[in-house]
DNA sequence: CTTGCAAATGATAACAGTTATCGTTAAGGT
DNA sequence: ACCTTAACGATAACTGTTATCATTTGCAAG
């Protein structure tokens, strides 16, 4: 059985905060503000079960740790491919249905589409990496 | 100065191959086949002189170790959730034009875009995982 | 209430994938 | 043939994640 802790409440709410995609060490600083004794254990196991839960959505970048973001209306990803950071980019579901209408996709059990645009975010251009 | 060694050319060549995105591991045991004395470190490092080339592309999955596969037209990845095998999929040059058609696409430097469908393959839905 | 039980926790060991280090090898220019 | 230096192989170190296990917590039955 699964039981909606306190642990799991708080790592839920601060993935709920905006324009924020947290790794798990942030979120668990984050927590650890309100929970002092939290483990960084505790919120690899929660923030697994929320995303069972569909909850929450685990974001791959081509480096360093996974980002996570509470789940919400399909969106495209702006990744930096210096830092990391992303941005979150609304796309029109024109577009997606376009790229869904392709018979190799609907053969496929496609159950969803990752739209990611890689390049450099304004902060890193303006460091001149 | 960057030389186009034996060992590199071996792992690009096997790179070559159609419809497989190996993992650095694959990519050395493949290459252990004609340079028995090859060191993964060596793997790690062409492949990674392949990206800065332009010649390869790192895969992430949700999971397991990157894949690469040679860089080639733009094209879509269909990944399995579950063995995280990866198949081409080439979809309509115009579903990524529309998509490029953004008004905060074109505000960040958006270099490359990646579409990824998420689902579970035909060997594991066999499996009935 | 208090006792018993299952699930979740915190601490930490183990693991996987990747990167860094370092002494050695070998390719290309002089 | 010699010198320089990039690349190599072996392996240690590091990072992110998962597994283990003893302890704690919350709920339910007695």
């Amino acid at each position: 059985m699964v039981r909606m802790t306190e642990q799991r409440r708080v790592i839920y709410e601060i993935l709920s905060r905006e324009a924020w995609h947290p790794t798990v060490d942030e979120l668990f600083l984050e927590a650890k503000k309100s929970l002092p004794r939290i483990s960084q254990a505790t919120v690899y196991r929660n923030i697994e079960a929320l995303i069972q839960d569909d909850l929450a959505t685990k974001i791959v970048g081509l480096n360093g740790p996974a980002r996570f973001e509470k789940t919400k209306a399909p969106h495209a990803h702006f990744e930096c491919r210096s830092c990391g950071a992303i941005k979150d980019i609304f796309i029109d579901t024109e577009c997606i249905n376009s790229i869904m209408d392709n018979k190799e996709i609907q053969q496929c059990a496609t159950e969803t589409i990752v739209v990611k645009l890689l390049g450099l975010c304004q902060v890193c251009r303006e460091k001149n990496i």
